[in-house]
DNA sequence: CCCTATATGGAGGCTGCCTCCATATTGTGT
DNA sequence: ACACAATATGGAGGCAGCCTCCATATAGGG
């Protein structure tokens, strides 16, 4: 029972500075969807009714007004992966994660890029996301791979790339002939056979 | 026994004019190579020693001048898609040309979002060798289908989606702690084993 | 009600995109 | 050899976005 705010807002504010940032949260999140996450940062603030230095003044770059305006999604996120847990079929389970990460990945098109890059500067607002994201993948993966049939060599970290690539196709491709469940056919069974026909895909 | 410029010029151009146009392709390979395809065009036209103008006469937009950059690689690749017609095993052809394919797609960082974006634009001038890859692609494809092992219900659009993405995410994620081959083998094989353990991943 | 710590906005400096046209260059016809 | 159209040039100029800085405005405790 910590707060029922939607999205975390730091204490000590003043109350005007708090209104807001909670206006240009508000815009960022309109903004973003809409346009991904390319928008315009200025724009952004017009929206809002605040100069440019209001808005740097909260969020001193992009990535960080892109951390808090995913605030939301990556709670939601994690309640999913709080659920999946309780699955008892470890590949069920695994399913339903990556297919939640992907969509979380897809909040803003273009989301995927910076994601990535915060995985490897680790000085990025979005790190620290990232970094859990990943290990919540190793998490399922193992145990999909102990009781379940994912296969043993795959990597947690090559696990997630793979999803964040789909994710990124997909947010760009759907218009044009493709659609989520073929791509991620491919994503979880490759695109050949292992041991001749075997399965579900005739 | 065309020609043996390296890349196509556009006949009946004046002296002068083909001069600067070399200049400019030839600054373009160097810094879509070195800064990726979101290079700044005037200082591309700075170092080959034009003004803006002259850049945006002989390449109209940034797509025409990728485009022409891009041409050498994409007569090798062509080169390689005539060799791999050769190749007997269907399995063996599909994979040296999903292989080719993506060395393509990274020849320049985020190369793959223009090339997806042309996908469904076809006004691009980098549609056209799009959907000529496609197309390609289908050919392979479809022969390790009927000869080979390629699962059936695999799209040759679907499958050139997940190979834009593995690009993708290649071109950005080398850096950490991930392999190329270690995503290549999720995409040929899925994270999933298909019938229990069989084969070469021990 | 005052006074200070806090917050604000928008001007200003920067880079990049792309267009436009007065000027320069080419090469053909004589 | 030369002149003169047809062609090509460059960089100024207008636009938009990023981000910083600081004179000014405001909140809210005493």
């Amino acid at each position: 029972m910590t707060t029922e705010s939607p999205v975390e807002e730091p204490a000590g504010l003043r109350a005007d500075a708090r209104r807001n940032r909670d206006r240009v949260l508000k815009a960022a999140m309109q903004h973003f969807e809409l346009h991904g996450i390319s928008a315009s940062l200025e724009e952004i603030a017009r929206q809002a009714g605040v100069g440019a230095g209001t808005l740097y003044r909260h969020f001193p770059s992009r990535e960080a007004l892109l951390a808090a305006a995913l605030s939301d999604r990556k709670s939601a996120l994690l309640a999913v992966s709080r659920q999946a847990r309780e699955i008892e079929d470890a590949d069920t389970a695994l399913e339903r994660w990556l297919e939640a990460l992907q969509d979380y990945l897809r909040s803003f098109n273009g989301l995927p890029a910076p994601v990535l890059a915060a995985l490897k500067q680790e000085a990025s607002p979005l790190s620290l996301s990232c970094e859990t994201l990943v290990s919540i993948t190793g998490e399922f993966l193992e145990r999909s791979q102990t009781h379940g049939s994912a296969r043993a060599s795959i990597t947690a970290n090559d696990l997630f790339m793979c999803a964040i690539g789909m994710a990124w196709v997909l947010n760009r491709a759907e218009a044009c002939g493709t659609s989520t469940k073929a791509l991620n056919s491919i994503f979880a069974s490759g695109y050949l056979e292992k041991t001749g026909k075997t399965a579900h895909d005739g």
